[in-house]
DNA sequence: GCCCTATGTTAAA
DNA sequence: TTAACCTAGGGCT
């Protein structure tokens, strides 16, 4: 899944190649048909993204929302005048890939046969973008997308979001900072990988009640989250080590192994402190975390 | 083919 | 806390 870094660049994706596009929008699964009829032959404004929420507003006054889940993705195609054609969403290969250019070439010849489990087709004079596996694809009013944003915390990708508001709802609760992490009430866009890296790069134990952080740590969580995010944004992969961590290996080329400190690296010894990397199931979800350096 | 897993969330128990 | 849901790929037999 995608964790919002992804649904960033969806937007940006959907901004580039259908705004001000009207578009064809059909649901060949056939599990999303009346929703597809509200927007089908409608021009799309633009597209936002708060958090794993992926919003794309028409000019009808209606928006198209979409959640990934773990499983949804995009996937583009088009002719030379339809930007980045690519595939953005769960990885289908090791590690997050999001497939460039290169891989749609020649003559645009109109979308193909879409595969069955297409939830939702959308296609404009120059190209398309098939949806397969979200946990959500609906329309909502304005009055129900303010009421989907109200429930959501700051996104730190967002340049209006608000910290105060992420450090009001740590301080208050009980729960362990690995867990306020991932709650999309508190602060949205952070996924598994992101609260485990950003917990590790702050030195701080994810099993810490959140409420005896002091302002500082929460501070270094929301803007380490923020810049880890951005990289997200501009690579188009989840990469949270430090270049001097991975020398030599460009960014964009990192394995998988070197992209990250502990997510995926149970087993191996710290690179910081030499103690065995852990993993355990917190709430449903993987945590991994150093029990020799995150105090 | 079958089993497992995954960057997620919600509802039921 | 568990189950359910959405889908595809990889490793195994």
């Amino acid at each position: 899944m995608p964790e919002g870094h992804s649904i960033h660049r969806l937007a940006r994706q959907f901004n580039d190649v259908f705004a001000g596009e009207k578009v064809a929008v059909s649901s060949p699964q056939g599990r999303f048909v009346d929703g597809a009829a509200l927007l089908d032959g409608h021009t799309i404004i633009s597209a936002f993204a708060h958090g794993k929420h992926l919003f794309v507003n028409f000019e009808n006054d209606l928006t198209l929302n979409v959640h990934l889940g773990i499983y949804g993705a995009w996937t583009f195609g088009g002719d030379d005048q339809f930007n980045g054609a690519s595939s953005i969403g769960a990885p289908r290969t090791i590690g997050e890939k999001e497939r460039g250019t290169a891989e749609v070439s020649g003559e645009y010849q109109g979308a193909p046969e879409p595969k069955a489990t297409v939830r939702t087709r959308i296609v404009s004079e120059h190209g398309w973008a098939d949806l397969i596996g979200p946990t959500i694809c609906r329309v909502l009013t304005p009055d129900e997308v303010r009421g989907v944003r109200a429930k959501l915390g700051p996104d730190p990708l967002n340049d209006d979001a608000d910290p105060a508001s992420f450090y009001r709802a740590a301080s208050k609760t009980g729960r362990p900072i690995g867990v306020v992490l991932m709650d999309q009430k508190s602060i949205s866009g952070v996924g598994n990988i992101f609260r485990a890296e950003s917990l590790w790069r702050q030195k701080i134990n994810p099993f810490r009640p959140a409420k005896e952080l002091d302002a500082s740590e929460l501070e270094a969580l929301w803007e380490d989250n923020k810049h880890l995010l951005h990289i997200g944004v501009r690579v188009g992969r989840i990469i949270t080590t430090e270049p001097d961590d991975r020398p030599g290996i460009p960014e964009t080329e990192a394995w998988p192994e070197h992209a990250n400190y502990v997510y995926m690296h149970h087993g191996e010894p710290c690179r910081r402190c030499g103690s065995i990397i852990r993993v355990e199931e917190v709430a449903g979800r993987k945590l991994y975390w150093c029990p020799g350096c995150q105090h």
